[in-house]
DNA sequence: TTGTAGGCGTTATCAT
DNA sequence: ATGATAACGCCTACAA
């Protein structure tokens, strides 16, 4: 059982001050070369290993951040967290994961934690009900910066990485005219949510851009579920005109659709084009692999990392930094038609 | 910007000692009812928060656990740890995530730097390479209860929570046997790791308890990926004699051989049945999902966080508890005859 | 029941 | 260049 040794320890067999010894540790330029290779040689000998916790509570900081996301079992999420931690580890950062359950009253729980363990920094992605943002106000008013990523709120003074929701249901959309299709069903998330709200947006431009006048019917609101993707087929399959493509804001919800559509003889891509939304791992693996527009969560990982560090670095906490990264599309057969 | 109120702000406010006031906090039997009350009412009012810091340093328990896994995004990874969380996040502890990128060089510095920030604990599944294990016994020198899950080693003291490789490799088989198979395959992971010797011997245990030579040659090592379940379907139907099913340590190997049989014109399951291992997500979604054998990495996080909770409350950090889970064999079309 | 004092291990300030 | 001392915020003997 080792027992620790402290700066004093080393300074008792030096026969110096425990000052001296912290200095000679901490590079401080006031001692002489030799003490502090004395200094150094000694610890090392004695396996001396710096008492974080006393550091941290000298001053004040902890190394750690917290990253607070709804679920940390989602591929998309687990892969910023990937992101965050191999940017932030070289820098010795410690990564503290948090799970909202998509509650509010668990967020709130989480940063009130999290800022109580003094963490250097939080990373959230808000639930999808959260409205109100006084619970992350907090963390700006005890200074700790706050970095949101995919799913923000629009409070001064914090920075958020997004991806271009925009853009990624107008590249959908426009792959889907592309492709011969006229006729385009869209299925979104709760339009209330911002993310969910531009991929339809992004949908509505890239019709009207290529002149064709949204129908207000193939606009449907689905969960990120398969089954809802099924049911989602089944309402618009009631109508005479049916679609000829779908673009869906899930790739659950787009699989369960493919599903779907197999079932009642539907050919895909030929009668019916199919895109999704995440990149989701088990797009590319299916049989008929669904294209879909991918959100660069491991960049986005990476980047808000970065955008903590500069804050940290320059000292301004409050500086609102907005990134926003381009989408990328991934076309795969089930939209394909050139194959 | 909060100022930070310490049990000092308290005691000057109520002209009392500080040492009252922490007495109160911390549920002390030796204060008297009022004062208690009167203590808590005003920390309530000035907003008190204990710094967990100091409480940190003075009882050298920080409410942190650290979790090393190879790769924090694999989906059975990340569901262990949400296990973990959900499991250790009532008791009031945080949990720290580290990657070894299946390196035992950064297991080692994993290690070092959780025990120097003095997590509580210390959950880990061994990178594969690991065989050396003596940066491992550092924390049970250091007192710090460390848990395995699923990848262990054998290191007197250390708990761990697995599950029955041996068994989930009988129970594939065995299925395959039940759906008539009698020339059945085995795509084994490194033979070296334990985990994967486990269900290459429980895989040879049916074949002989029903009565079924195994050839060796139907024994094929294979590595978690796609193309190496290709190139391991076309290595076996280069022979005379094909096999009729094929039980794979790795689900991907299993999708990549699904792929090359039906390539190859080969009809699942008439022909040939297929067996997977892990339950990885995709499994299920397929058009042809796949049968395979799921580990239950929830239930193992959060039974391995039960085992550190015991650990932990019996003060008896060195309690070599082994748990041993039943895998579950999730059947579905790639290796269902009944349908 | 309450107060005093010391210490957890470090760093920073002020002397020397 | 080095040493003494205080302070970070809390807890806990020990004394009163």
């Amino acid at each position: 059982m080792a027992e620790k040794v402290t700066i004093y320890d080393i300074s008792k067999k030096l026969n110096i001050s425990a000052a001296t010894v912290s200095r000679a540790l901490n590079n401080n330029p006031k001692i002489s070369q030799k003490t502090r290779e004395l200094v150094l040689k000694t610890a090392a000998k004695m396996n001396y290993k710096q008492n974080r916790l006393a550091q941290a509570l000298k001053s004040g900081r902890t190394n750690n951040v917290g990253v607070i996301v709804p679920f940390i079992n989602r591929s998309f999420f687990s892969s910023v967290i990937r992101g965050i931690e191999e940017e932030l580890s070289p820098h010795g950062y410690h990564v503290i994961i948090c799970q909202s359950h998509e509650d509010v009253d668990n967020e709130i729980k989480q940063i009130d934690t999290l800022l109580n363990t003094q963490v250097d920094g939080i990373f959230m992605s808000v639930a999808k009900t959260t409205q109100d943002t006084s619970h992350i106000q907090k963390a700006l008013a005890e200074n700790t910066p706050l970095v949101f990523f995919d799913r923000k709120k629009d409070v001064p003074g914090l920075s958020s990485v997004i991806i271009d929701d925009f853009k990624g249901g107008y590249l959908a959309t426009q792959h889907l005219i592309k492709q011969g299709c006229k006729k385009i069903a869209h299925f979104s998330g709760d339009l209330s949510v911002e993310i969910y709200k531009n991929r339809h947006q992004g949908y509505l431009k890239a019709l009207k851009d290529h002149g064709i006048t949204p129908l207000s019917r193939f606009s449907l609101q689905v969960n990120s579920k398969l089954e809802s993707g099924i049911s989602a087929v089944k309402e618009l399959w009631e109508f005479e005109e049916k679609p000829d493509a779908i673009f869906s804001a899930s790739d659950y919800a787009a699989l369960g659709a493919i599903q779907e559509l197999r079932k009642i003889g539907i050919k895909i891509p030929k009668e019916v084009c199919v895109v999704g939304f995440s990149n989701e791992p088990f797009t590319k693996y299916m049989e008929l692999p669904i294209t879909s527009v991918d959100q660069t969560p491991f960049e986005m990982g990476k980047i808000a990392a970065q955008v903590f560090l500069e804050q940290i670095e320059s000292q301004i906490l409050t500086a609102e930094k907005k990134v926003v990264l381009a989408p990328e599309l991934y076309i795969r057969d089930s939209s394909n038609r050139n194959l």
